[in-house]
DNA sequence: CCGTGTGAATGAGTTCACAGCC
DNA sequence: GGCTGTGAACTCATTCACACGG
């Protein structure tokens, strides 16, 4: 079971175990296709497509167990284990990342904090101390990192991965402004809000002044 | 002109646009989709292919114009004027996004913050000064909001993108970890980090402890 | 000759529609 | 009756391959 599984239903597991999560918070112990992809806007056929990739898991007639499907979807996912995360650039971005409270419910342990400003080296951020960026290729073996987030200015970032590629980090989450290029038995994401922005204005182009109903409150 | 363009397309213009402006920074005169795409990972054709929706801009031979290929894709993507930018949530993401110095230069001007925590309301983050969440909707005309990025908490995602909606703003960035539901005339985008990582773990389950040659130095 | 622009061919991903089971 | 699991049909996206122009 390895790799001839879309890309696509693979970034879609993610989101289905997210939303079994607040389930299991309802109460709620059975659900079907067609009420997850209501939740999800997801057609009902793509859920149960994507699901028969991996087996099945639902029951005909009633649905999915709430509880045993997002217990496979996390297995399947590797979210039964806890994956220990180096933040590369400790600026404005990289602090606000260190410090978010909400990757370690969820597995993702924040464990070494990287700059080379010799003013923010040895300094606490949240719960980290940072080191110098020179220290990032032994701590990767020190601290076992699986996973690498960059969050360093554009020019830097392609340097940056180079390192975390070097030390066997086979997954990184790039936040820098720019293309790096990885091997492909290494992931990569990007998060960049500008090409979000810049794609959504297409859209908007022809949407001109909206007229809008003048002085009634409603 | 409209909506016959194939999504994804629309997802790389911004990519190819990046690209352009780093080669007019290195005072690049004529690139050729081959060079584009090696620098973007993805292909030649595909380049042509995309750009050919939009019009004929290469020279056969020798490529394409940096400059006037630049000036069509901002054009395209409507970058080539200014956009109002309203921040809803101040907490620690939003106060990021609010003082992120990236947004300005590239036409995104974050005129607004809104919080429902009294605390923050009236206090200034970074140019602007927070408004009260009840201010939203008075405050999307007054301030001519086009784009909404919304990082409030999850429970609350959902109401403040119904109020955004009903402003009238066609364009949402989401940080929010909730599905939120939008018409489909409206653009949204979502940024999740724990959705890119959670995806990533699922290839590296496999991987497991990489074999490291021990001891030598290179 | 080199590189664009593009129909045509291929491939990937989604939806349909229905058999089978609860 | 209701809902899953899944081949088959279809839709959407990418790549090929070549005619054409500088």
């Amino acid at each position: 079971m390895a790799d001839q599984i879309p890309r696509v239903v693979v970034l879609r597991l993610p989101m289905y175990a997210r939303v079994l999560s607040g389930l299991v918070k309802e109460n709620r112990k059975v659900v079907s296709s067609q009420e997850l992809g209501a939740r999800l806007q997801v057609t009902p056929a793509q859920i149960r497509k994507d699901l028969s990739y991996f087996g099945k898991f639902g029951k005909q007639g009633s649905g999915y167990s709430v509880k045993k499907l997002l217990v496979e979807l996390r297995s399947i996912l590797g979210l039964d284990r806890e994956w220990s995360v180096a933040v590369i650039g400790a600026g404005r971005l990289g602090k606000a990342l260190i410090k978010y409270p909400g990757f370690a419910p969820q597995g993702f342990n924040v464990v070494g904090a990287f700059d080379n400003n010799p003013h923010l080296v040895n300094k606490k951020v949240g719960k980290v101390t940072v080191r110098s960026i020179d220290q990032l290729e032994d701590s990767v073996q020190e601290l076992g990192i699986n996973v690498g987030i960059v969050a360093v200015p554009a020019p830097e970032a392609q340097n940056v991965v180079s390192v975390l590629l070097r030390c066997g980090v086979k997954a990184i989450l790039n936040y820098a402004p720019a293309v790096v290029q990885v091997p492909k038995d290494v992931q990569l994401r990007e998060i960049d809000p500008l090409l979000a922005l810049q794609s959504m204005t297409f859209y908007l182009k022809e949407t001109r002044t909206p007229r809008r109903d003048r002085g009634v409150r409603s």
